[in-house]
RNA sequence: GCGCCACUAGCUCAAUUGGCAGAGCAACUGACUCUUAAUCAGUAGGUUCGGGGUUCGAUUCCCUGGUGGCGUACCA
Protein backbone atom coordinates (compact mmCIF):
# COMPACT_ATOMS: atom_id res chain seq x y z
CA UNK A 1 0.00 0.00 0.00
CA UNK A 2 1.31 3.43 -1.12
CA UNK A 3 1.22 6.21 0.73
CA UNK A 4 -0.58 8.59 -2.07
CA UNK A 5 -3.95 6.53 -1.98
CA UNK A 6 -4.83 5.39 1.37
CA UNK A 7 -7.96 3.25 1.04
CA UNK A 8 -10.87 4.84 3.03
CA UNK A 9 -12.45 2.48 5.17
CA UNK A 10 -11.32 -0.91 6.68
CA UNK A 11 -8.95 -2.21 4.00
CA UNK A 12 -5.84 -0.11 5.38
CA UNK A 13 -5.55 -2.70 7.77
CA UNK A 14 -3.77 -4.65 4.85
CA UNK A 15 -0.97 -1.21 5.17
CA UNK A 16 0.09 -2.82 8.69
CA UNK A 17 1.13 -5.98 7.53
CA UNK A 18 3.43 -3.59 5.12
CA UNK A 19 7.40 -5.75 4.72
CA UNK A 20 10.16 -4.96 3.34
CA UNK A 21 9.63 -6.28 -0.21
CA UNK A 22 6.68 -3.34 -0.48
CA UNK A 23 8.67 -1.47 0.83
CA UNK A 24 9.97 -0.26 -2.30
CA UNK A 25 6.29 0.17 -3.69
CA UNK A 26 6.16 2.97 -0.92
CA UNK A 27 7.41 6.26 -2.99
CA UNK A 28 5.67 4.99 -6.54
CA UNK A 29 1.78 6.64 -5.99
CA UNK A 30 -1.20 4.99 -7.19
CA UNK A 31 -1.89 5.02 -11.27
CA UNK A 32 -4.73 7.35 -10.76
CA UNK A 33 -2.55 10.13 -8.46
CA UNK A 34 0.21 9.59 -10.99
CA UNK A 35 -1.90 10.55 -13.94
CA UNK A 36 -2.67 13.97 -12.04
CA UNK A 37 0.70 14.56 -10.73
CA UNK A 38 1.71 14.16 -14.61
CA UNK A 39 -1.13 16.78 -15.74
CA UNK A 40 -0.24 19.15 -12.95
CA UNK A 41 3.54 19.34 -14.13
CA UNK A 42 2.37 20.14 -17.02
CA UNK A 43 -0.43 22.62 -16.25
CA UNK A 44 2.11 24.48 -13.95
CA UNK A 45 3.93 25.47 -17.09
CA UNK A 46 1.32 27.21 -18.67
CA UNK A 47 -0.99 28.80 -15.12
CA UNK A 48 -0.14 29.34 -11.48
CA UNK A 49 -0.77 26.34 -10.07
CA UNK A 50 -1.90 27.40 -6.95
CA UNK A 51 -2.92 31.64 -7.05
CA UNK A 52 -3.83 33.52 -3.88
CA UNK A 53 -7.39 34.60 -4.42
CA UNK A 54 -10.37 35.31 -6.78
CA UNK A 55 -12.70 38.43 -6.82
CA UNK A 56 -15.93 37.01 -7.00
CA UNK A 57 -18.85 38.35 -8.54
CA UNK A 58 -21.80 35.63 -7.50
CA UNK A 59 -22.52 32.67 -6.16
CA UNK A 60 -24.45 30.24 -8.05
CA UNK A 61 -27.60 31.11 -5.94
CA UNK A 62 -26.47 34.45 -6.96
CA UNK A 63 -26.18 34.04 -10.01
CA UNK A 64 -29.86 31.96 -10.60
CA UNK A 65 -31.42 34.60 -8.15
CA UNK A 66 -30.39 37.62 -10.39
CA UNK A 67 -30.68 35.29 -13.54
CA UNK A 68 -33.36 37.44 -15.12
CA UNK A 69 -31.47 40.95 -14.96
CA UNK A 70 -27.63 39.19 -15.89
CA UNK A 71 -29.18 37.79 -19.21
CA UNK A 72 -30.38 40.78 -20.01
CA UNK A 73 -27.87 43.32 -19.40
CA UNK A 74 -25.77 40.53 -20.50
CA UNK A 75 -22.82 41.20 -17.89
CA UNK A 76 -20.22 39.35 -17.05
CA UNK A 77 -19.89 37.20 -14.32
CA UNK A 78 -16.88 36.12 -12.22
CA UNK A 79 -17.75 32.34 -10.86
CA UNK A 80 -15.53 29.97 -8.77
CA UNK A 81 -16.45 26.22 -7.37
CA UNK A 82 -14.73 23.21 -7.79
CA UNK A 83 -15.18 21.19 -10.77
CA UNK A 84 -17.67 17.82 -10.21
CA UNK A 85 -17.86 15.85 -13.88
CA UNK A 86 -16.47 17.54 -17.45
CA UNK A 87 -18.34 16.37 -20.79
CA UNK A 88 -16.90 16.98 -23.79
CA UNK A 89 -18.71 17.03 -27.49
CA UNK A 90 -15.40 17.80 -28.97
CA UNK A 91 -14.57 21.03 -29.71
CA UNK A 92 -16.68 22.22 -26.23
CA UNK A 93 -17.26 21.41 -23.17
CA UNK A 94 -19.38 21.73 -20.43
CA UNK A 95 -18.16 21.81 -16.71
CA UNK A 96 -20.51 21.71 -13.83
CA UNK A 97 -19.12 24.00 -10.93
CA UNK A 98 -20.38 23.77 -7.33
CA UNK A 99 -19.75 26.38 -4.89
CA UNK A 100 -20.90 25.56 -1.21
CA UNK A 101 -24.43 26.20 -2.12
CA UNK A 102 -25.45 24.87 -5.56
CA UNK A 103 -23.45 24.05 -8.88
CA UNK A 104 -23.72 26.41 -11.84
CA UNK A 105 -22.54 24.95 -15.46
CA UNK A 106 -19.97 26.71 -17.28
CA UNK A 107 -19.42 26.31 -21.07
CA UNK A 108 -16.09 25.87 -22.66
CA UNK A 109 -15.88 26.36 -26.61
CA UNK A 110 -12.55 25.89 -28.32
CA UNK A 111 -13.38 29.14 -31.07
CA UNK A 112 -13.65 31.59 -27.90
CA UNK A 113 -10.73 30.18 -25.75
CA UNK A 114 -7.98 29.20 -28.69
CA UNK A 115 -6.44 25.69 -28.61
CA UNK A 116 -3.83 25.94 -26.40
CA UNK A 117 -6.48 27.23 -23.77
CA UNK A 118 -8.88 24.65 -24.70
CA UNK A 119 -6.57 21.97 -24.81
CA UNK A 120 -5.96 22.82 -20.54
CA UNK A 121 -9.49 22.42 -20.07
CA UNK A 122 -9.66 19.58 -22.21
CA UNK A 123 -6.81 17.58 -21.56
CA UNK A 124 -5.25 18.57 -18.28
CA UNK A 125 -8.01 20.11 -16.02
CA UNK A 126 -9.79 17.59 -13.73
CA UNK A 127 -12.32 16.38 -11.48
CA UNK A 128 -11.83 17.72 -8.29
CA UNK A 129 -10.09 20.64 -9.16
CA UNK A 130 -10.87 24.28 -8.16
CA UNK A 131 -11.56 27.13 -10.64
CA UNK A 132 -13.10 30.58 -11.61
CA UNK A 133 -14.68 31.56 -14.92
CA UNK A 134 -15.33 34.46 -16.14
CA UNK A 135 -17.83 35.50 -18.73
CA UNK A 136 -21.63 35.79 -20.09
CA UNK A 137 -24.25 34.18 -18.62
CA UNK A 138 -26.92 32.08 -21.07
CA UNK A 139 -29.62 29.84 -21.28
CA UNK A 140 -28.87 26.60 -23.11
CA UNK A 141 -31.46 24.55 -25.38
CA UNK A 142 -32.32 22.76 -22.44
CA UNK A 143 -33.01 26.01 -20.35
CA UNK A 144 -30.09 25.57 -18.07
CA UNK A 145 -28.38 29.01 -16.70
CA UNK A 146 -24.57 28.41 -17.94
CA UNK A 147 -21.52 30.50 -18.02
CA UNK A 148 -20.33 30.98 -21.83
CA UNK A 149 -16.29 31.25 -20.56
CA UNK A 150 -14.72 34.06 -22.40
CA UNK A 151 -11.40 33.13 -19.60
CA UNK A 152 -10.54 31.37 -16.84
CA UNK A 153 -8.16 31.54 -13.77
CA UNK A 154 -7.11 27.54 -12.53
CA UNK A 155 -7.35 28.06 -8.56
CA UNK A 156 -6.36 24.48 -7.10
CA UNK A 157 -5.49 21.19 -8.21
CA UNK A 158 -6.83 17.94 -6.80
CA UNK A 159 -4.49 15.06 -7.03
CA UNK A 160 -6.98 12.77 -5.74
CA UNK A 161 -9.81 11.72 -7.28
CA UNK A 162 -12.98 12.64 -6.05
CA UNK A 163 -15.72 9.20 -5.52
CA UNK A 164 -17.82 7.79 -7.81
CA UNK A 165 -21.56 10.43 -7.74
CA UNK A 166 -24.14 8.36 -8.41
CA UNK A 167 -24.00 6.83 -4.94
CA UNK A 168 -24.00 7.62 -1.80
CA UNK A 169 -21.06 6.94 0.24
CA UNK A 170 -21.38 4.64 2.91
CA UNK A 171 -22.30 6.34 6.61
CA UNK A 172 -18.71 5.02 7.63
CA UNK A 173 -16.69 6.95 4.27
CA UNK A 174 -18.87 9.98 4.82
CA UNK A 175 -17.74 9.86 8.66
CA UNK A 176 -13.70 9.21 8.31
CA UNK A 177 -13.83 11.46 5.24
CA UNK A 178 -16.00 14.30 5.98
CA UNK A 179 -14.46 16.45 3.20
CA UNK A 180 -15.29 14.26 0.76
CA UNK A 181 -18.95 14.03 2.06
CA UNK A 182 -19.61 17.80 1.81
CA UNK A 183 -17.53 17.84 -1.52
CA UNK A 184 -19.98 15.68 -2.63
CA UNK A 185 -23.77 16.07 -0.64
CA UNK A 186 -25.06 19.51 -0.96
CA UNK A 187 -27.56 17.68 1.52
CA UNK A 188 -25.15 16.98 3.93
CA UNK A 189 -23.58 20.51 3.38
CA UNK A 190 -27.18 21.50 4.49
CA UNK A 191 -27.90 19.33 7.11
CA UNK A 192 -24.42 20.93 9.27
CA UNK A 193 -25.46 24.72 7.75
CA UNK A 194 -29.22 23.93 9.64
CA UNK A 195 -27.05 22.24 12.92
CA UNK A 196 -24.93 25.87 12.73
CA UNK A 197 -27.97 27.64 12.47
CA UNK A 198 -29.89 25.80 15.21
CA UNK A 199 -27.01 26.41 17.85
CA UNK A 200 -27.52 30.08 16.88
CA UNK A 201 -31.21 29.74 17.63
CA UNK A 202 -30.43 28.45 20.65
CA UNK A 203 -27.98 31.28 22.04
CA UNK A 204 -30.54 33.74 20.43
CA UNK A 205 -33.08 32.28 22.83
CA UNK A 206 -30.73 32.49 25.75
CA UNK A 207 -29.92 35.92 24.79
CA UNK A 208 -33.82 36.72 24.70
CA UNK A 209 -34.19 35.02 28.35
CA UNK A 210 -31.09 37.53 29.31
CA UNK A 211 -28.93 34.49 30.09
CA UNK A 212 -25.33 35.31 30.59
CA UNK A 213 -22.88 32.01 28.16
CA UNK A 214 -19.77 31.79 30.20
CA UNK A 215 -17.07 29.05 29.74
CA UNK A 216 -15.74 26.68 32.22
CA UNK A 217 -13.38 24.27 32.62
CA UNK A 218 -12.83 21.27 30.28
CA UNK A 219 -9.88 20.12 32.36
CA UNK A 220 -10.49 19.29 35.96
CA UNK A 221 -8.69 18.68 39.08
CA UNK A 222 -12.29 16.34 40.32
CA UNK A 223 -15.04 15.82 37.46
CA UNK A 224 -18.54 15.49 38.70
CA UNK A 225 -22.17 17.14 37.93
CA UNK A 226 -23.43 13.72 36.44
CA UNK A 227 -23.13 9.69 36.83
CA UNK A 228 -20.92 8.77 34.24
CA UNK A 229 -17.25 7.37 33.71
CA UNK A 230 -14.48 10.34 33.16
CA UNK A 231 -11.69 10.41 30.50
CA UNK A 232 -8.38 10.77 32.04
CA UNK A 233 -5.19 12.65 31.60
CA UNK A 234 -1.94 14.04 33.33
CA UNK A 235 -0.49 17.97 33.46
CA UNK A 236 3.01 17.26 33.43
CA UNK A 237 4.04 20.99 34.93
CA UNK A 238 2.26 20.33 38.02
CA UNK A 239 2.43 16.56 38.29
CA UNK A 240 -1.14 16.18 38.42
CA UNK A 241 -3.97 13.89 37.29
CA UNK A 242 -6.86 15.81 35.94
CA UNK A 243 -9.99 14.39 34.28
CA UNK A 244 -12.03 15.56 31.20
CA UNK A 245 -15.56 17.03 32.17
CA UNK A 246 -18.53 15.35 32.12
CA UNK A 247 -21.17 18.09 33.44
CA UNK A 248 -20.56 21.54 33.29
CA UNK A 249 -22.59 21.57 36.69
CA UNK A 250 -20.81 22.29 39.49
CA UNK A 251 -18.74 25.37 38.37
CA UNK A 252 -22.02 26.78 36.86
CA UNK A 253 -23.62 26.67 40.54
CA UNK A 254 -20.39 28.44 41.84
CA UNK A 255 -21.37 31.12 39.51
CA UNK A 256 -24.78 31.36 40.95
CA UNK A 257 -23.40 31.56 44.13
CA UNK A 258 -21.18 34.22 42.98
CA UNK A 259 -24.13 36.56 42.01
CA UNK A 260 -24.43 36.01 37.99
CA UNK A 261 -28.07 34.98 38.63
CA UNK A 262 -28.33 33.54 34.71
CA UNK A 263 -25.59 31.32 33.06
CA UNK A 264 -25.48 29.12 29.92
CA UNK A 265 -22.90 27.27 28.30
CA UNK A 266 -23.12 25.18 25.45
CA UNK A 267 -19.75 23.01 25.14
CA UNK A 268 -18.45 19.56 25.23
CA UNK A 269 -18.21 17.14 27.53
CA UNK A 270 -16.51 13.49 27.27
CA UNK A 271 -18.09 10.71 28.75
CA UNK A 272 -15.48 7.13 28.83
CA UNK A 273 -18.62 4.83 27.72
CA UNK A 274 -19.49 2.86 24.72
CA UNK A 275 -20.39 4.01 21.22
CA UNK A 276 -23.01 3.72 18.94
CA UNK A 277 -25.91 5.43 17.34
CA UNK A 278 -26.65 7.77 20.10
CA UNK A 279 -23.48 8.11 21.31
CA UNK A 280 -20.14 9.55 21.02
CA UNK A 281 -17.52 10.02 23.51
CA UNK A 282 -17.04 13.51 23.37
CA UNK A 283 -20.78 15.40 22.48
CA UNK A 284 -22.38 19.12 22.95
CA UNK A 285 -24.37 19.88 25.66
CA UNK A 286 -26.21 22.41 26.81
CA UNK A 287 -26.44 23.49 30.47
CA UNK A 288 -28.64 26.69 31.90
CA UNK A 289 -29.05 27.63 35.68
CA UNK A 290 -31.14 30.60 36.90
CA UNK A 291 -31.54 32.04 40.32
CA UNK A 292 -34.75 32.39 42.12
CA UNK A 293 -36.47 29.50 39.80
CA UNK A 294 -37.39 26.07 40.52
CA UNK A 295 -38.16 23.11 37.87
CA UNK A 296 -41.81 24.51 36.91
CA UNK A 297 -39.92 27.63 35.86
CA UNK A 298 -37.40 25.51 34.26
CA UNK A 299 -39.61 23.47 32.53
CA UNK A 300 -41.81 26.52 31.22
CA UNK A 301 -38.28 27.55 30.09
CA UNK A 302 -37.57 24.25 28.12
CA UNK A 303 -40.94 24.63 26.56
CA UNK A 304 -40.21 27.42 24.99
CA UNK A 305 -36.81 26.69 23.82
CA UNK A 306 -38.01 23.45 22.00
CA UNK A 307 -40.90 25.41 21.12
CA UNK A 308 -39.28 27.45 18.92
CA UNK A 309 -36.83 25.29 17.85
CA UNK A 310 -39.72 23.33 16.46
CA UNK A 311 -41.32 26.39 14.93
CA UNK A 312 -38.10 28.08 13.43
CA UNK A 313 -37.27 24.53 11.58
CA UNK A 314 -40.25 22.56 11.70
CA UNK A 315 -43.30 22.08 9.37
CA UNK A 316 -45.22 24.78 11.31
CA UNK A 317 -44.52 23.38 14.99
CA UNK A 318 -44.30 19.88 13.65
CA UNK A 319 -41.27 17.83 13.37
CA UNK A 320 -41.33 14.46 12.00
CA UNK A 321 -38.58 11.71 13.13
CA UNK A 322 -37.97 8.77 10.90
CA UNK A 323 -42.16 7.40 10.92
CA UNK A 324 -43.25 9.22 14.06
CA UNK A 325 -44.65 12.67 13.74
CA UNK A 326 -44.67 15.43 16.63
CA UNK A 327 -46.67 18.30 17.26
CA UNK A 328 -45.10 21.07 19.93
CA UNK A 329 -47.65 23.51 19.14
CA UNK A 330 -49.96 22.14 22.51
CA UNK A 331 -48.78 22.34 26.20
CA UNK A 332 -46.15 19.63 26.77
CA UNK A 333 -48.04 16.62 28.15
CA UNK A 334 -46.52 16.68 32.35
CA UNK A 335 -46.68 13.08 33.69
CA UNK A 336 -45.27 11.99 37.53
CA UNK A 337 -42.46 9.51 37.17
CA UNK A 338 -44.60 7.33 39.71
CA UNK A 339 -47.74 7.92 37.97
CA UNK A 340 -46.54 6.14 35.09
CA UNK A 341 -45.36 3.41 36.40
CA UNK A 342 -48.52 2.71 38.16
CA UNK A 343 -50.51 3.01 35.45
CA UNK A 344 -47.97 0.61 33.47
CA UNK A 345 -48.09 -1.98 36.33
CA UNK A 346 -51.43 -1.46 38.22
CA UNK A 347 -49.25 -0.61 41.70
CA UNK A 348 -48.98 1.97 43.50
CA UNK A 349 -44.89 1.49 43.98
CA UNK A 350 -44.29 3.81 46.53
CA UNK A 351 -46.09 1.24 48.84
CA UNK A 352 -44.50 -2.14 48.13
CA UNK A 353 -41.22 -2.87 49.90
CA UNK A 354 -37.60 -3.42 48.43
CA UNK A 355 -37.81 -7.09 47.34
CA UNK A 356 -41.66 -6.79 45.83
CA UNK A 357 -40.26 -3.85 43.57
CA UNK A 358 -36.96 -6.49 42.63
CA UNK A 359 -39.76 -9.26 42.15
CA UNK A 360 -42.20 -6.38 39.99
CA UNK A 361 -39.15 -5.96 37.72
CA UNK A 362 -38.21 -9.40 37.21
CA UNK A 363 -41.71 -10.17 36.32
CA UNK A 364 -41.33 -7.20 33.86
CA UNK A 365 -37.87 -9.25 32.65
CA UNK A 366 -35.78 -6.98 33.84
CA UNK A 367 -31.97 -8.80 34.44
CA UNK A 368 -30.99 -7.07 38.17
CA UNK A 369 -27.38 -6.60 38.49
CA UNK A 370 -25.89 -6.73 41.84
CA UNK A 371 -25.78 -3.25 44.08
CA UNK A 372 -28.87 -2.30 41.65
CA UNK A 373 -30.84 -0.01 44.78
CA UNK A 374 -34.53 0.34 45.08
CA UNK A 375 -34.22 3.23 42.62
CA UNK A 376 -32.15 2.00 40.62
CA UNK A 377 -34.34 -1.08 39.25
CA UNK A 378 -37.65 1.62 39.39
CA UNK A 379 -35.43 3.31 36.75
CA UNK A 380 -34.93 -0.19 34.55
CA UNK A 381 -38.74 -0.24 35.01
CA UNK A 382 -39.28 3.14 33.55
CA UNK A 383 -36.89 2.96 30.88
CA UNK A 384 -38.64 -0.58 29.96
CA UNK A 385 -42.16 0.12 30.06
CA UNK A 386 -42.66 3.92 30.08
CA UNK A 387 -40.08 5.70 28.37
CA UNK A 388 -40.45 3.78 24.79
CA UNK A 389 -43.81 5.39 23.96
CA UNK A 390 -43.43 8.61 24.85
CA UNK A 391 -43.47 9.94 20.97
CA UNK A 392 -44.98 13.49 21.93
CA UNK A 393 -43.34 15.91 23.74
CA UNK A 394 -43.30 14.61 27.32
CA UNK A 395 -42.06 16.02 30.62
CA UNK A 396 -41.47 13.19 33.03
CA UNK A 397 -41.63 14.26 36.82
CA UNK A 398 -40.57 13.78 40.54
CA UNK A 399 -37.87 11.07 40.17
CA UNK A 400 -36.75 8.67 43.01
CA UNK A 401 -33.89 10.71 45.03
CA UNK A 402 -31.40 8.05 44.34
CA UNK A 403 -30.78 8.74 41.22
CA UNK A 404 -30.13 12.10 41.49
CA UNK A 405 -27.79 13.26 44.07
CA UNK A 406 -27.69 16.83 43.44
CA UNK A 407 -31.49 17.34 42.90
CA UNK A 408 -33.96 19.00 46.04
CA UNK A 409 -36.01 17.09 47.42
CA UNK A 410 -38.93 17.48 46.68
CA UNK A 411 -41.48 19.54 48.83
CA UNK A 412 -44.40 17.75 49.06
CA UNK A 413 -43.25 13.80 48.22
CA UNK A 414 -41.50 12.01 50.40
CA UNK A 415 -38.53 10.02 48.83
CA UNK A 416 -38.56 11.38 45.83
CA UNK A 417 -36.64 15.10 44.35
CA UNK A 418 -38.16 17.79 42.29
CA UNK A 419 -36.68 16.99 39.08
CA UNK A 420 -37.85 16.39 35.20
CA UNK A 421 -36.82 15.22 32.00
CA UNK A 422 -38.20 16.01 28.65
CA UNK A 423 -38.84 12.97 26.25
CA UNK A 424 -39.18 13.40 22.05
CA UNK A 425 -39.64 10.54 19.92
CA UNK A 426 -38.27 8.33 22.53
CA UNK A 427 -35.45 10.74 23.17
CA UNK A 428 -34.35 11.94 26.97
CA UNK A 429 -33.85 15.38 25.47
CA UNK A 430 -33.47 17.09 28.88
CA UNK A 431 -33.10 16.39 32.44
CA UNK A 432 -33.35 19.39 34.72
CA UNK A 433 -34.24 19.96 38.46
CA UNK A 434 -34.85 22.26 41.62
CA UNK A 435 -31.27 22.39 42.73
CA UNK A 436 -30.49 21.13 45.89
CA UNK A 437 -28.73 24.51 47.82
CA UNK A 438 -28.31 23.36 51.82
CA UNK A 439 -24.99 22.44 51.79
CA UNK A 440 -25.63 20.03 54.52
CA UNK A 441 -28.00 18.09 52.37
CA UNK A 442 -25.43 17.82 49.88
CA UNK A 443 -22.42 16.65 52.12
CA UNK A 444 -24.84 13.76 52.79
CA UNK A 445 -26.00 12.96 49.27
CA UNK A 446 -21.71 12.96 48.79
CA UNK A 447 -21.27 10.86 51.16
CA UNK A 448 -24.01 8.59 49.63
CA UNK A 449 -21.91 8.54 46.18
CA UNK A 450 -19.02 8.21 48.40
CA UNK A 451 -20.12 4.79 49.61
CA UNK A 452 -21.67 3.54 46.07
CA UNK A 453 -17.75 4.38 44.68
CA UNK A 454 -16.47 2.57 47.37
CA UNK A 455 -18.71 -0.54 47.21
CA UNK A 456 -17.35 -0.36 43.07
CA UNK A 457 -19.43 1.90 41.60
CA UNK A 458 -17.08 3.71 39.06
CA UNK A 459 -19.73 6.29 37.71
CA UNK A 460 -21.18 7.69 41.32
CA UNK A 461 -19.64 11.02 41.82
CA UNK A 462 -16.90 11.96 44.65
CA UNK A 463 -16.98 14.64 46.75
CA UNK A 464 -16.21 18.16 46.16
CA UNK A 465 -14.85 20.36 48.18
CA UNK A 466 -14.55 23.06 46.86
CA UNK A 467 -18.20 23.29 44.93
CA UNK A 468 -19.86 22.39 48.92
CA UNK A 469 -17.26 25.29 50.53
CA UNK A 470 -19.35 27.34 47.31
CA UNK A 471 -22.54 26.59 48.46
CA UNK A 472 -22.06 27.29 52.09
CA UNK A 473 -20.87 30.72 51.22
CA UNK A 474 -24.90 30.47 50.40
CA UNK A 475 -26.54 29.69 46.90
CA UNK A 476 -30.06 30.64 46.32
CA UNK A 477 -32.94 28.60 44.96
CA UNK A 478 -31.86 27.99 41.77
CA UNK A 479 -33.29 26.12 38.65
CA UNK A 480 -30.98 23.71 36.53
CA UNK A 481 -31.21 22.23 32.69
CA UNK A 482 -29.31 20.46 30.79
CA UNK A 483 -30.18 19.59 27.11
CA UNK A 484 -28.07 16.84 24.96
CA UNK A 485 -27.40 19.34 21.40
CA UNK A 486 -26.51 16.37 19.08
CA UNK A 487 -29.54 14.62 19.88
CA UNK A 488 -31.60 17.68 20.08
CA UNK A 489 -30.18 17.99 16.31
CA UNK A 490 -30.95 14.58 15.13
CA UNK A 491 -33.97 15.11 16.10
CA UNK A 492 -34.51 18.28 14.26
CA UNK A 493 -32.41 16.94 11.26
CA UNK A 494 -34.30 13.85 11.19
CA UNK A 495 -30.64 12.14 11.31
CA UNK A 496 -31.21 8.47 12.78
CA UNK A 497 -27.35 8.86 13.49
CA UNK A 498 -25.44 10.80 15.77
CA UNK A 499 -22.41 10.62 13.19
CA UNK A 500 -24.97 12.00 10.68
CA UNK A 501 -25.10 15.37 12.68
CA UNK A 502 -21.36 15.50 13.85
CA UNK A 503 -18.93 16.88 11.55
CA UNK A 504 -15.87 14.85 13.23
CA UNK A 505 -17.58 11.87 15.18
CA UNK A 506 -14.81 9.64 17.05
CA UNK A 507 -13.92 6.74 14.74
CA UNK A 508 -11.99 3.89 15.63
CA UNK A 509 -8.53 3.78 14.27
CA UNK A 510 -7.99 1.64 11.36
CA UNK A 511 -5.28 -0.36 12.13
CA UNK A 512 -3.22 -0.86 16.02
CA UNK A 513 -0.24 1.52 14.36
CA UNK A 514 -2.30 3.96 13.58
CA UNK A 515 -4.18 3.92 17.28
CA UNK A 516 -0.38 4.31 18.55
CA UNK A 517 -0.23 7.41 16.97
C1' G B 1 -19.24 -5.29 26.69
C1' C B 2 -22.36 -9.01 24.12
C1' G B 3 -25.22 -10.95 19.61
C1' C B 4 -26.28 -11.01 14.28
C1' C B 5 -24.63 -9.49 9.47
C1' A B 6 -21.00 -7.39 6.14
C1' C B 7 -15.89 -6.33 3.99
C1' U B 8 -14.26 -7.85 -3.82
C1' A B 9 -10.79 -2.09 -8.68
C1' G B 10 -10.17 4.98 -6.48
C1' C B 11 -16.08 4.92 -5.55
C1' U B 12 -20.92 1.97 -5.67
C1' C B 13 -21.76 -3.04 -6.34
C1' A B 14 -21.97 -8.39 -9.17
C1' A B 15 -19.76 -13.40 -9.36
C1' U B 16 -24.78 -20.25 -9.94
C1' U B 17 -23.56 -26.33 -5.37
C1' G B 18 -16.13 -24.90 -4.13
C1' G B 19 -14.14 -24.41 -10.71
C1' C B 20 -10.53 -18.75 -15.51
C1' A B 21 -12.64 -12.34 -10.47
C1' G B 22 -16.83 -8.80 -13.55
C1' A B 23 -20.02 -4.10 -14.45
C1' G B 24 -21.09 1.19 -14.00
C1' C B 25 -18.69 5.72 -12.62
C1' A B 26 -13.55 7.68 -12.12
C1' A B 27 -8.61 7.07 -15.13
C1' C B 28 -6.00 6.56 -20.07
C1' U B 29 -6.15 6.69 -26.02
C1' G B 30 -9.27 8.30 -30.00
C1' A B 31 -14.13 10.45 -32.43
C1' C B 32 -17.85 14.26 -31.69
C1' U B 33 -19.00 22.65 -31.49
C1' C B 34 -25.77 23.02 -26.64
C1' U B 35 -23.99 18.47 -23.02
C1' U B 36 -26.44 17.38 -18.39
C1' A B 37 -25.70 9.85 -15.10
C1' A B 38 -23.58 13.03 -22.69
C1' U B 39 -22.65 9.29 -26.44
C1' C B 40 -19.47 5.89 -29.40
C1' A B 41 -14.78 2.75 -30.12
C1' G B 42 -10.66 0.95 -27.48
C1' U B 43 -6.96 0.41 -23.11
C1' A B 44 -5.46 -0.17 -18.30
C1' G B 45 -6.67 -1.01 -13.30
C1' G B 46 -7.25 -6.64 -8.09
C1' U B 47 -2.50 -9.78 -2.19
C1' U B 48 -11.21 -10.52 -3.10
C1' C B 49 -9.61 -6.76 4.91
C1' G B 50 -4.95 -9.47 7.50
C1' G B 51 -3.21 -14.38 9.29
C1' G B 52 -3.93 -19.68 9.54
C1' G B 53 -6.62 -24.22 8.01
C1' U B 54 -9.68 -27.88 4.84
C1' U B 55 -9.34 -29.02 -0.56
C1' C B 56 -6.60 -31.10 -6.77
C1' G B 57 -8.66 -26.10 -6.53
C1' A B 58 -11.23 -20.96 -1.73
C1' U B 59 -14.10 -14.35 -3.10
C1' U B 60 -17.09 -18.83 -1.65
C1' C B 61 -16.23 -23.62 3.71
C1' C B 62 -13.72 -23.58 8.95
C1' C B 63 -10.62 -20.98 12.85
C1' U B 64 -8.47 -16.35 14.34
C1' G B 65 -7.52 -11.03 14.28
C1' G B 66 -9.25 -6.04 12.29
C1' U B 67 -12.94 -2.43 10.78
C1' G B 68 -18.00 -1.26 9.91
C1' G B 69 -23.58 -1.62 10.08
C1' C B 70 -27.73 -3.09 13.00
C1' G B 71 -29.61 -4.76 17.66
C1' U B 72 -28.64 -4.93 22.96
C1' A B 73 -26.32 -3.09 27.72
C1' C B 74 -24.54 1.78 30.14
C1' C B 75 -25.70 6.61 29.23
C1' A B 76 -26.90 12.32 26.90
Amino acid sequence: MNRYLKPTGRRAVASTENTENQENQQDSPHRLIESRLEKMEELGKSVELYPYSFDRTHTSVQAREAEKELLESEAKVRFPGRIMTKRGTGKTIFVPISDEWGTLQAYFRKDDLGVERFDLIKRLIDIGDWIGVEGKLFLTRTGELTVHVENFTFLSKAIRPLPEKFHDMSLENKSRNRHLDLAMNVESRERFKKRSAMVSAIRAFYAEEEFLEVETPVLQPLYGGATARPFKTHHNALDMTLYMRIADELYLKRLIVGGLERVYEIAKDFRNEGMDRTHNPEFTMLECYAAYWDYEDMMNHTERLIRKLATQFGDEGKLTYGELEMDFNQPFARIRFMDALQEKTGQDLMKLDDSQVADLAKNKGITLKKGMGRDKILDELFSELVEPELIQPTFVMDHPKELSPLAKSHRTAEGLVERFELFVAGFELANSFSELNDPREQRRRFLAQKALIDAGDDEAQPIDEDFLQAMEQGMPPTGGMGMGIDRLIMLLTDSNNIRDVLLFPHMRPLSPQEAQK
